[in-house]
DNA sequence: ACCTGAACACCGTTCAAGT
DNA sequence: ACCTGAACACCGTTCAAGT
């Protein structure tokens, strides 16, 4: 007969019954802590004090708890900046959308994957929408326009995975880079003349502009055979 | 002492050397014939007959390997469409990129994580410069955005993974079909006006209208600080 | 120099069996 | 229904040793 143990030194952690909350959250923790190549199926039920079978009762595979973990995070983003005309504020929302990828580029590209649908995505979706309707956008071109804005955030935010975790961001940079001034004059004559603009500027000014110019072109651009949007 | 074996029954394929050009080969062949999932290290190591650890000679790692095998595909680019003015070939030039990548999308995704810089994706930044050079397109527009005319091919096609791969395209579609549908009118009421139009029309028709209007957008965006940019 | 086998430290997912 | 250990079929990369 084995001795029942005291109930024990420190009262013990009562092991919490698994739910996909739980999962969901204990996957954030490991993300922020360790980065999203650690938030696998098998380091969370070691996490949670369970076999990797167990996880499955509650979350289809790898990159749906990813996508979870996506919604989780986009909970952060500032969807009623204060000031400015409806094309700054337009701007800044998907600035804040893509700053908070940018801290996680490796879950940006699983956003590119399985497209998220949670409640926090949706609220982005609307508050895009709102404010491309204040600007008097036709509303088949906001429709059509608002994937191509989050695409290029989402797009942005999974390039730049490398140049964060490679180290050195100024000397080497990118093979691109040094590929571009090694190009002839006499077969690349563009890439040659415009080597400085295509390497150069400020990461947040090519963000911004970018998303102005996005926003130019879709409120400017009538849908294929349907020239009077109205 | 060992008998000397009969040269053999069929003349052995004399095992060929390693070299880099040999591995990204193979690496295409398989790509080709069962996916970018299998192009993996010890996969080729398998395939060239011999261990994964030569393979570090000739390539960095399995990410540089993505990036040789992608420059090697982009070689199918048609950089010099025909017919039409220069909007409608670069849309041309634009869509041949997209669709290359529509393939593969894996690959796509891996364009995302260690951007080319091989000799066929240099070819084709000269192309797109070019044409917007020719449309009039002030240079330093060009430049930056030419960056995110191919970042919006590259992510559409890296998009594009999952419904390629999980079958049932008209049913499922995605979860970010049904939760447009379920959602509230009196939360999101522009999701709810624009559902239709959100999830609707062709791909080649979205893709056709998103480089239509990134080109309007570029062509009609100065850059921050530059008003009189010429 | 180039090549190699073996090892280290992991993965996702499924199965049959338990409670 | 929910949970589990063990198994299957893999990974990338590095090491010390060989040629």
């Amino acid at each position: 007969m084995a001795v029942r143990e005291p109930v024990s030194r420190r009262e013990r952690p009562a092991k919490p019954a698994l739910s996909r909350a739980g999962i969901v959250a204990a996957a954030v923790a490991v993300l922020r802590a360790e980065g999203l190549e650690k938030v696998t199926m098998r380091r969370l039920a070691r996490e949670l004090d369970t076999g990797p079978a167990s996880l499955y009762v509650y979350v289809a595979n790898t990159d749906e708890l990813h996508a979870a973990v996506l919604d989780e995070l986009l909970g952060e983003v500032d969807l009623a900046p204060a000031a400015g005309d409806w094309r700054d504020r337009l701007v800044r929302v998907l600035v804040s959308y893509t700053t908070t990828l940018f801290a996680h580029p490796a879950l940006a590209r699983a956003a590119l994957v399985s497209r998220p649908a949670g409640e926090h995505y949706l609220r982005l979706l609307e508050a895009l929408l709102a404010l491309l309707d204040e600007g008097g956008v036709p509303p088949a071109q906001a429709a059509w326009g608002v994937d191509v804005l989050l695409l290029v955030g989402t797009a942005s935010a999974a390039e730049h995975a490398t140049r964060a975790e490679s180290g050195d961001p100024e000397r080497e940079w990118d093979a691109v880079a040094a590929a571009l001034r090694g190009v002839s004059g006499e077969t690349h004559p563009h890439l040659r003349a415009l080597a400085g603009p295509l390497l150069g500027g400020r990461p947040e000014e090519r963000m911004t502009w970018s998303f102005r110019m996005l926003i130019n072109g879709i409120a400017g651009t009538a849908l294929p055979g349907n020239e009077e949007p109205s």
